[in-house]
DNA sequence: TCAAAAGTGTTTTATATACACCCATGT
DNA sequence: ACATGGGTGTATATAAAACACTTTTGA
């Protein structure tokens, strides 16, 4: 602030709420199970009980910005994909002030990128979608909310691949579909579809280290569907 | 607040940036055309300029409510679908002061609802969509997205009833869709596909007032697609 | 040789698209 | 009687869904 003197005497006549960031992170382990990182809080209010990661927006960051530091002070992850999900500002929905927050989701693999544990004191660890323990604040309802956006929007935006490693075998891909969508899908139509757009690399190389016959890799062709998708190509599965 | 003190003390270390929200209103007229309102604004900065309606959340009132209120002071808009489009956050997007927005849309019929003029010494305006002047702040950002978002979401949710007088018939709604999708649809397909939703009631009237064989009447049956929706039906155009 | 997952086509069904004329009404 | 938009059906093309066996590899 430029002014501090004029900042305060607004902020008496009009004082502002609170504004925090939340971050659902989604992430996807070796054995392709989808997971949450949760944080556990050491101080009042909800102490000791569970929340997604988040923090207050300062006054000179965007709140992209202030999402992404959270993350990194928190978990230590980069380079990840973050999305705007929704703001909530219920009145009460921190006891100690009038608080907004925006929350974001974030995907990323487990398998390529470890996450280091916490820097500070606080605990988090990564659960299971389907065993969420009680969450603090209306944490809930965001972590409800994330979940029915990223089971909606898999279907119409190649946003799947994130939470991949950057090469995958056709069965992951699958996997993760019906792990997000919750429902089983025939292999030969579901790759007959994925295959037609187009959009996926046969990289020449094969999985490693399994006891069966090993699956061709591919990768995500990115370049190649923001092409498409400027010319009206829509994603679908 | 129940304490000023501490509350300013809290502020003076961690300054807040104002939060806003802002709407932007999509009218349909009665010659069909699909309109937004505007405010030209009579103070700095971009005095004299057209900006989309908002102004501060207050402390005591929920997002949701802030922007029904402003849209009441301002437009006199009362009972009216609104839903929240994205939080704006960028550091300067209002020179004055760091100011987060909360944006929202609204989507109402112009000739069933008439919008009072502006109760305040502001002027306020329909503007076509095609004929949209230079706005004030990112407002220009923000129009944007309302309407990729409106394009997007009209196809599958039925939210273009919203924008329609209560009962309407079959060429208004097609019409409505080739205003928003910007393409022209085929007459037969069209209502071959929106009737055989099976959620439009003939509600047995017809169109008053036309110098040619006059239409039927229908409207939407909200309460049946919502019971559909929870047996895992999707609208879709 | 067995277990385990990879890989592969065809038929059927459902949905989307293309397309043109008669009807009712007011002027 | 004419101008204006309302209303209707069928044939074709495309996409989705259902379905089972062979191949490869390591243990």
């Amino acid at each position: 602030m430029e002014n501090e003197k004029t900042y305060q005497m607004y902020n008496y006549v009009y004082p502002r709420p609170a504004l925090t960031v939340d971050c659902v992170v989604f992430g996807l382990d070796a054995q392709q199970e989808l997971k949450v990182m949760l944080i556990q809080r050491n101080i009042p209010p909800f102490q000791g009980q569970w929340a997604i990661p988040g923090g207050f927006v300062r006054i000179e960051e965007t709140l992209e910005a202030a999402a992404l530091r959270e993350l990194q002070e928190e978990t230590g992850i980069h380079n990840v994909f973050l999305e705007q999900l929704y703001t909530f500002g219920d009145l009460n929905r921190d006891p100690r002030d009038r608080t907004v927050t925006v929350a974001y989701y974030a995907l990323i693999n487990l398998v390529e990128q470890k996450i280091q544990a916490t820097t500070d004191a606080r605990v988090a660890e990564w659960f299971p979608i389907s065993k969420i323990p009680e969450l603090a604040f209306d944490h809930e309802q965001i972590l409800q909310m994330a979940i029915t956006r990223l089971r909606g929007k898999i279907r119409y935006e190649p946003i799947g691949f994130e939470l991949l490693p950057k090469k995958f075998t056709l069965s992951q891909l699958q996997k993760l579909y019906e792990t997000v969508l919750d429902r089983s899908l025939d292999k030969r139509n579901f790759r007959k579809k994925i295959l037609s757009m187009d959009l996926l690399l046969d990289i020449g190389e094969i999985e490693q280290g399994v006891s069966h016959r090993a699956a061709k890799l591919y990768r995500f062709d990115e370049d190649k569907y923001l092409q498409l998708k400027q010319n009206g190509f829509n994603f679908e599965i």
